[in-house]
DNA sequence: ACGTGCTTGTGAAACTACGCACAAAGTGGG
DNA sequence: CCCACTTTGTGCGTAGTTTCACAAGCACGT
């Protein structure tokens, strides 16, 4: 029997449900490829590292998916949060910047679930240009607009250096790409609609560095160096 | 004068300041690199991307620092900020798992700031154990508790395959690593006490998707592929 | 010495997120 | 057919975060 879905989701996802849908998915699918069927939220929760109410509130958003007294289908749950996230379609993603980090990106196959499809790779510097990695081969950054608009890249990820970040994050810009990760160490500056995302390395390990002098700091063992006393 | 300040932050500053503050930083020392003496609240926030009212907020939160009429003295922000991430100490790292990401973390010399020294890379591979990486020789995984403590490591970052990570993981906090940096795409388990930030590059990509899909829906030109029918 | 103009620091309001606890709803056994 | 049991979906109180808007404070010119 074929019906039309009860159009579950009304509009608007909270964006920290957004944040963790990717988290559930990849539990799921381990459940799935270990052949369950079915998983409680208190299961599920559990395997992803939160509350079982946040995960059930969560789901919520998607519509009413689970069936009371039993739990979650799996295979129907991995189905819907694909879809929610967009997954069901495929992504070409432009990589640029082909330096330690981008060979990285471009070899990290798997990229999760399925969806994306590296299109692209782009740097500057003509000893890289040409090489072949992860299959394909290393384009000039001069022909970012051409690459994009061949391989219909709407996903543009960006590892180069600070200093040439914003200039590439203006070219994709231009070509229509409207989601941008940044893997450089600067804030990009781009026009409403675009969506950008960065990940940072210094900025995580500062974040665990602050967290790792409070807890020397209760201790009483604090490791070094901070005399409590300076020049005014 | 020497005189004791004025303890200016009473206790907890709020997560997401403790996120920013890293970004403020950055803005600050690519002003101070250019001689810049002093700075307003709205040019700071700018420069950091984030509204001026929550940038003097955030700032309030580590104390009194700037003057009204004037801004904030740029070196001396830029010293309150790294005293309160515990950049005034130097963090130890050990690096697990020398694969293309690891060997991308390994060279990505400068680490923001000065605080963090990479004192140790790790891997399980014996091809890999032995080379010499950013001026490091790669141990064996077998050697981490030795590595940690000779080094008085104090953050590990985990970049093997997800299948690996909970086991580093258990062996980093068996040795007393409490700030742990995870780059594989699992959930780990952790006692209390132990500070897991996780960095994850295809739940970046899905979240990406998500906005992507979103924009798309509504342009009326979306991509493809859904159908709006399913079995039930 | 005093007023003018600028910028900080912060109370208060609005919004967002979290988690408890429970009614609603389905399953399976007798 | 009904009852006992399980697990979802959510109303509601609480906590955390963002933003506005403005009083307080400081510098500088006169």
């Amino acid at each position: 029997m074929i019906s039309r879905p009860p159009r579950p989701r009304e509009r608007g996802i909270p964006e920290a449900t957004v944040a963790r849908l990717p988290v559930y998915l990849r539990a799921l699918q381990a459940l799935e490829d270990r052949g369950t069927l079915t998983v409680s939220s208190e299961a599920l929760a559990s395997a992803a590292g939160v509350n079982s109410a946040k995960l059930r509130k969560d789901l919520s958003h998607l519509g009413s998916y689970g069936t009371r007294g039993v739990g979650y289908e799996v295979e129907y749950l991995v189905y819907q949060i694909s879809r929610e996230l967009g997954l069901t379609q495929d992504w070409s993603v432009a990589i640029v910047g082909i330096g330690n980090l981008g060979r990285a990106l471009a070899n990290y196959g798997g990229f999760g679930t399925r969806g994306f499809r590296i299109a692209s790779l782009l740097d500057a510097d003509s000893g890289v240009v040409g090489q072949s990695v992860a299959g394909l081969r290393v384009g000039h950054i001069d022909s970012l607009e051409e690459a994009v608009r061949n391989n219909g890249v709407s996903i543009g990820v960006i590892a180069t250096p600070a200093a040439s970040a914003q200039h590439v994050a203006n070219r994709f810009v231009e070509v229509g790409v409207a989601s941008i990760l940044n893997f450089a160490p600067v804030v990009l500056d781009v026009p409403d609609g675009v969506d950008v995302r960065k990940v940072d390395l210094s900025i995580e390990l500062q974040i665990l560095a602050f967290h790792a002098q409070r807890r020397a700091d209760g201790d009483g063992r604090a490791p070094a160096d901070r005399t409590g006393l300076e020049l005014t």
